[in-house]
DNA sequence: ACCCCTTCCTAACGTGGTTAGATTTCCTAA
DNA sequence: TTAGGAAATCTAACCACGTTAGGAAGGGGT
């Protein structure tokens, strides 16, 4: 009996050191250098073995992509516990760019169009759920009432990510990019309080 | 004489063949379609012609990526005429969205980090420049002074990117994204103007 | 001792970008 | 009119990729 638990368990280290050789190609040589035989040469098999433990190489990715995810999840977590709701805003700001600048090629295929667009949405979930819970204790604290909570969050999300890929396309430089998400997220912040003078129902038209 | 100007406007023309060729299967099957065999076989020629017009294969992809961006040069310049400066705000923001859904493959490569970083923002100045009048005239208009115009627009073009984004990687339908980025602009803007209470000097801490 | 199942490898297929070399086409100049 | 040569074009091939087929090898259970 024994035995064949051990196989399992070398069967799930030879698929985590092929997720960990993807990652290292990865962050070290950029997505064109990531392929089957250059991972399965770093881990000391032949590249068919990849496919013991991979439908194929999107299945892999998507791996690649969930780990992403958890490693920018964490990040979220540590900078969200700064205690001042506002700063706590623009440190999320900053952090996000920040990951896009040091994993530019993790960030690259965690945005990548090639991968499947449901798949991708359920592994950037927690992430997100981070940010909603950021958005809804400051609302709560400057007794701001979003009319739209899901589409402020969407605003939120989409403007990170267009700023971030500011810095990874290559227009502006990284610092510079957060320090600009963390000015649009101030100016976007400032315009929901604004557009609640008093009651709760925000500007829409 | 006349004949070698009658093979260099043929050249002229083949060239072009080819660039309307890889144009409709990039619009019409996406990315994964367009490869040299099958332009080459579009317009009725073998594989190494392409080679005659283009370097590579990024090459031909590049003018693709430059006539992607006319084309929203054009489609700017038309939603350009709104008399209203804030309505015209607006409008640049649903029409750039709009771009991404009614040309998600065309819009793909316009934004796809392997065209190279200097090409692709040498190619996309000229529709910066009409964002950077666009803000121009709107802060006229209103008499706001951006402390940092340049930051300004960066923090549009980041923002406009970053909801179309959200679209054509399939977080939102395209109408719900065009709606975002018009609010997200609204906000942004009433953002700034508030953040000039009378004086010239918006809040920077 | 035999068998079978898992694991692994070599070899191959099809497709992609790209290049070399031969072949055809067509102008030009004797 | 024809011989020479340059331009244009094709076929065949190279290499790398993702992926699959088929067989060898190894160890566990009967």
């Amino acid at each position: 009996m024994s035995t064949s638990t051990r196989r399992a368990r070398e069967r799930a280290n030879t698929r985590e050191r092929i997720i960990e050789a993807a990652l290292h190609v990865l962050e070290t040589e950029g997505v064109a250098a990531l392929t089957i035989r250059r991972i399965a040469t770093d881990v000391e098999y032949s590249a068919p073995v990849v496919y013991q433990h991979f439908a194929n190489k999107d299945a892999l990715v998507l791996e690649l992509v969930a780990h992403g995810h958890r490693l920018m999840l964490s990040e979220f977590r540590r900078a969200a516990q700064e205690p001042d709701t506002d700063r706590r805003m623009t440190r999320i700001a900053s952090q996000y760019v920040r990951f896009a600048g040091e994993h530019p090629h993790l960030f690259q295929v965690m945005n990548d169009p090639m991968v499947d667009a449901d798949e991708r949405r359920r592994v950037a979930e927690p992430v997100i759920d981070v940010l909603k819970e950021l958005l809804t204790t400051w609302s709560a604290a400057h007794d701001v009432v979003l009319a739209e909570f899901d589409q402020a969050c969407e605003i939120l999300w989409g403007t990170l990510y267009g700023i971030a890929s500011l810095s990874y396309l290559g227009s502006v430089g990284n610092d510079r990019a957060r320090y600009l998400a963390e000015q649009a997220l101030r100016t976007i912040l400032l315009g929901w309080r604004t557009e609640t003078p008093a009651n709760g129902r925000p500007a829409s038209s």
